[in-house]
DNA sequence: TTAAAGTGATATATCGGTAAACCAAAGGCG
DNA sequence: CGCCTTTGGTTTACCGATATATCACTTTAA
């Protein structure tokens, strides 16, 4: 059906392994006559030819493939940033994998296997586990994994160094915005969380606020731990009562129910209460007052872990195998009011 | 290095033809005594042998990969729901070719370039192209495809009925909303654009709700759309002069910039104006009040192309290559208050 | 007793590309 | 003139799985 290398070589008078050179410019280590050379690539192009590239990639033993693994249906969980999460990640990935000519493939069903099979099974050259859940059994698959593989994630588990991996750093992400909220005057700080959490990475961000609260030597009780109702009367009347001046909010979400809250409370922000977001989108943009935001950078995220396993593929030596993302920080009015606002 | 058929045979004293055929319980069509098939089996656990995909994959010519072009970056457009339309619709795809044996692949590069030529490379099997562009060249492009290719989109272009196609049913979506609020009464009904729109989907479905309050005979003029800025200022003038008891959002976000406008309008929702928007997540729970929602059933979507596509693949009669999958409606309190609101 | 039918396995060829080894002819040099 | 080197190729083998053809050896039927 395609045209194939030998029906080229056929038409040009050579043999195949003339054309594989031709069309690869191996002329620097063998030796084709320019003329040949010529005839071959105009024939080929003629003909429309190109590599089949399963055929090659099958000869050498590689399939120039990356999975992504990742668990079923995480992103019916907090539908909008689960998904925003997942597509900006991925699109690092991809546009990186791309860059080195590799492309990128799903693999939810492999989750909880073995992760290394795929990868001995020849399906892919490398993988990027991608979760949120790396307890437990996940922990063991992950650590007894033989395959090149990155591990993206945000708690603190380093699987005693053995697995490349890519966190964001989201201690350096809080410590911006808790120093921006302390330059402007504030001591009083809270976390506001959602009660039905049980997303580790917020978990462990309060976590974090926690432990810079107090290398900062600012004032942390249990009152500075905020939790959020999926009904938000609460959160109002937490807002009302509390002696915080300014809060940070898990999510992005969550920061514009307290932007509501503290409306509806007679709060006016930033002066009577200051916000701080995880995740600036356009949609902080498009909040009243604009939402000041820590946030992850996504893409670079995704591309990071690509670069990590590709040197791990090639086998290069990678300096560094666990990369910290820094956070980034944009401030708007959620903070600031009407001074000017960066970006 | 990975255990091959061919370790396999030598172990159990066979050749690897015996192997595969036990492998692959080929006994009904070939013969092979139950001891052989026994020793074999229990051989090529204990060696942990797996079959080389690629090896299989190019022998027979095929590569039980689907690739999923789309253009690069638009989920940066519109940020969380355009990343929530893409993660829906990769699940539903990958979940339904996991389901044929068949992994996906993305491959945003080769947008723009002769579809097809992906997979007379031996890249992939077949295509699903997912874009909301799918005019001048793409659509010539798209035409002249000869590989098996499955379009999801949402306008009317219908490729001269050449290409297989699953677009949503925008038109049966809005009736059911529409007819909806005719029963509670309204007559007056508004359709909520952003004025800097050029999601053609957005406009499609301003078209079709022209064209269904026609039909209905209901009033539509110029007035009858509504366009939001992206400060919403001039919204919340617009609704305080519209005379429409009842306004449909071309999306979510903007159905809750809606409610928050109404409200600073003073108006009440439902009472004074009934609101209902475009993809019924669960952000429409936590608005207020909760949102009345038209939704795409965005992962059926996916696996609707997915079994439109395998039917191709595997030279299926398939019956209608055209599918258009219904919209959900999901009925809350923006439109009927304190009532019971289903689900 | 012998040909036909059945059983269980082997040998071969192939998918397309390419590295490695090999080789004929032309040119260079003492 | 004979030997060595360079040039421009060709031959061969292989990656792993598997369909197809083939082949010994039984068993059965006439």
């Amino acid at each position: 059906m395609a045209v194939t290398m030998r029906d080229v070589a056929a038409r040009a008078g050579v043999t195949p392994t003339v054309v594989s050179r031709v069309l690869h410019n191996k002329a620097s280590t063998v030796r084709v006559s320019a003329a040949t050379a010529e005839r071959v690539r105009s024939i080929a192009k003629e003909m429309k030819y190109r590599v089949n590239v399963t055929a090659r990639n099958f000869r050498d033993q590689q399939t120039m493939m990356i999975g992504i693994l990742h668990g079923v249906g995480f992103e019916r969980q907090r539908l909008s940033e689960g998904s925003r999460y997942f597509a900006c990640l991925v699109d690092g990935i991809v546009d990186r994998a791309f860059h080195y000519g590799y492309s990128v493939t799903f693999c939810p069903g492999l989750m909880g296997e073995n992760p290394g099979q795929a990868v001995s099974d020849g399906r892919f050259d490398g993988l990027i586990w991608y979760s949120t859940d790396l307890t437990g059994r996940n922990t063991e698959l992950i650590q007894n994994c033989i395959s090149p593989l990155v591990v993206i994630h945000s708690n603190e588990n380093d699987f005693e160094g053995k697995v490349a991996s890519v966190i964001c750093d989201n201690y350096g992400g809080l410590s911006q915005a808790i120093d921006h909220l302390v330059e402007l005057g504030h001591r009083d700080i809270g976390f506001v969380l959602e009660r039905r959490e049980t997303f580790s990475e917020a978990l462990e961000r309060a976590r974090i606020f926690e432990q810079i609260l107090k290398e900062r030597s600012l004032p942390f009780s249990t009152a500075s731990i905020i939790y959020a109702e999926l009904d938000l009367t609460g959160l109002r009347n937490e807002l009302r009562k509390t002696k915080c001046t300014a809060v940070l909010a898990s999510s992005e979400t969550l920061a514009a129910d307290v932007l509501k809250c503290a409306a509806e409370a007679g709060l006016s922000v930033p002066n009577d209460i200051s916000v701080i977001g995880f995740d600036s989108t356009e949609y902080c943009e498009g909040l009243t007052p604009k939402l000041t935001s820590i946030y992850q950078p996504l893409q670079r995220i995704g591309s990071a872990a690509v670069d990590l396993l590709m040197a791990q593929i090639s086998d290069l030596p990678l300096g560094n195998k666990h990369l910290v993302i820094p956070c980034g920080f944009d401030i708007r009015q959620s903070t600031t009011s009407n001074r000017n606002n960066q970006k």
